[in-house]
DNA sequence: GGCGGGTTCCAAACCGTTTTGCATAATGGG
DNA sequence: CCCATTATGCAAAACGGTTTGGAACCCGCC
């Protein structure tokens, strides 16, 4: 390699032997540490300006300890949920003076692992970490033990002991059964997302809960799992309607799950939500457009990452507690559900219901 | 601030003292720059093992002077075509044992010079750019100027000398043009994205001279121009179509803006692509799943993403130069587009075309 | 005129690595 | 047995900043 391709930055040395003072001046009147003289800091000034010199924040980071940056872990960028979640962190992030370093981990235990520890190398000031997998991580464990700064966000890590901030998934899924109900759904599916998975289950169960509550409880081959997208969605849900054409609506642990039931329903000749109803969770941007607009349960995302960068701050500015955060979602009813149509043509007849135009 | 926080992690020189060799041993055996003895080395990596070592990323940078790092400057996490651009990044980076560090700028010509600076304050090696304003940006030009690794992506920066990688977007918008002629379409509006923007333009223009090639060129009311947003084509579209309700298609400069037609053709009471057939710009992977499905034209953005980073990569190691790739679209044709009504009719009386159904 | 106090500035140590030049020990050949 | 090598390991100088402890100077006051 030939090097000589660097521009040769300008150094505090250049700039302190261009203004005819000490380097230590020259640091003083940039940080303001001390006070300095009228004179030589417009003199310091203008030769900074003059030869555009920028403090190599490498060097800065090695002396002063701090890099003003945070690690983010994330598991599927192409999931428009985190997208959704890293602009809120990156407001906060970029309002605090501090910049993110991007980890994608495909849910892969081992890449996460990798991504953990080079962050830490790398001086990161904190960790927002989403976990797409159920696998354990020891890396995350060790360094939560050590109390270094760490937030989970989204998906739970069973059994740490770390800051969290999290939707309040089961009451979603309660939320979920209770809007089917009342539409008058006696007959419901769930698919649930990967296996093992905090938040799926919470969404599951609070769901399942509320059914059995309610006195309809959802046989267990009703409830079946897969992945996190669309793709997932299509063939679990393609598996479930074939398997149990009786079901009349269908309550899917996300976006991206649900985007693919109401394809495959279509495929099968059902529409939605005619002859089948389909619940999502997240309200992911994208939920409002899809056909038809979908009915979902909302998790207050921006709200989310704003809350998990303030969290990893107050770490970050002294006091660790492992404070878990749990924040309300809330039900958007949009064109996705409806009657079944038993029901629907029962009140047809007595005039009371028009059919819903499914609509924004 | 109490400090004290700090793990106070283990450095290189716990590690010599710990092994009973100097310093410059252990860098040695972890670098393998030079040989060790065979003893000297396993002694070493015992205590690293056992210490749990970790080289400080920011030592070595400020010593090796690389820092591993790329920077990413995008104008709008939200818009999925450019997560599914940063995943491409990522892969490739990762793969190269490179960090991704991102710059969101909310389009923000003001943060985009921040970042620029600060990016290269950080010392990453390179940066991938992809503007979202026409405006100038005078760091930029001078990074380009000095060499400074950068490849500009998706977005052209008119003027600059610099590597970049686009999509063909004046070809896309002519497959645009023929696809809606050969439909039968001849009364086409058309939504550019913001104005200035290379790409915007670009298509617009792609299509535009299609159709006047064509015979029926399209009149200047007929084209506007907005944000690349739902919200943007929206608007936009229900301006449009309320000034020229005897429009049949119209072509968006992206998916985002396609969507946001799409929702205000229903507003007005036009069926997709019953009485309006929309096409977009993009194929993000929501395109396929709203309703009905999309029509658009494909940017490669796994390859174009890829280039990118290989492109850089080349610089980074070397050789500068400005080259110039281009990559190609492609036309998907899904369930917007249709034959318009008049057409439909037409054909359908003759027996020859079935009503298209859309479908995936 | 000496002295306390406030300004300004500088020298030097430090942050945690890499890397070069050299010293020493071990090895082998003549 | 001695010298030329080669194998090993160390000290010290970077890298580009921050920060602390003083030194030098100026001021006004008693």
């Amino acid at each position: 390699m030939q090097n000589g391709l660097e521009p040769a930055s300008v150094t505090i040395r250049d700039v302190a032997r261009a203004a005819g003072v000490s380097i230590t001046t020259v640091s003083h009147v940039l940080s303001g540490h001390r006070p300095t003289g009228e004179l030589t800091r417009h003199r310091v000034l203008a030769v900074v300006e003059q030869l555009n010199y920028r403090p190599n924040r490498v060097a800065q980071s090695l002396a002063t300890r701090h890099t003003r940056t945070v690690g983010l872990i994330l598991p599927d960028i192409l999931n428009p949920f985190f997208p959704q979640l890293v602009h809120a962190i990156e407001r906060s992030a970029i309002h605090a003076g501090y910049r993110l370093l991007l980890c994608h981990t495909d849910s892969l235990e081992s890449l996460e692992r990798e991504c953990l520890e080079d962050l830490v190398a790398r001086r990161v000031e904190g960790v927002i970490y989403m976990r797409g997998t159920a696998a354990p991580n020891p890396v995350l464990e060790r360094l939560a033990e050590e109390h270094f700064p760490l937030v989970v966000l989204d998906e739970e890590v069973p059994g740490l002991v770390a800051p969290g901030v999290y939707a309040m998934n089961r009451l979603g899924g309660r939320m979920a059964a209770r809007h089917l109900w009342q539409l008058g759904h006696r007959d419901v599916g769930v698919i649930g997302g990967p296996r093992g998975l905090v938040s799926v289950c919470d969404r599951v169960q609070g769901f399942q809960e509320t059914y059995r509550r309610l006195g309809a409880p959802v046989p267990e081959e009703r409830t079946v799992f897969t992945g996190f997208s669309v793709h997932g969605g299509q063939e679990a849900g393609r598996g479930l309607l074939l398997r149990h054409p009786e079901l009349t609506a269908v309550f899917a642990a996300n976006d991206l799950i649900a985007f693919g039931v109401i394809q495959a329903a279509r495929e099968l000749g059902r529409s939605v939500p005619g002859s089948l109803s389909v619940l999502g969770f997240d309200d992911v941007t994208t939920a409002a457009m899809v056909d038809p607009p979908l009915t979902t349960v909302r998790q207050p995302i921006r709200r989310m990452g704003s809350e998990a960068f303030r969290l990893l701050m107050g770490q970050v500015r002294g006091t660790w507690e492992p404070v878990r955060r749990q924040l309300p979602t809330r039900l958007v009813e949009r064109g996705s559900t409806a009657p079944p149509e038993r029901v629907r043509a029962v009140s047809a007849a007595g005039g009371a219901t028009p059919p819903r135009s499914p609509g924004a």
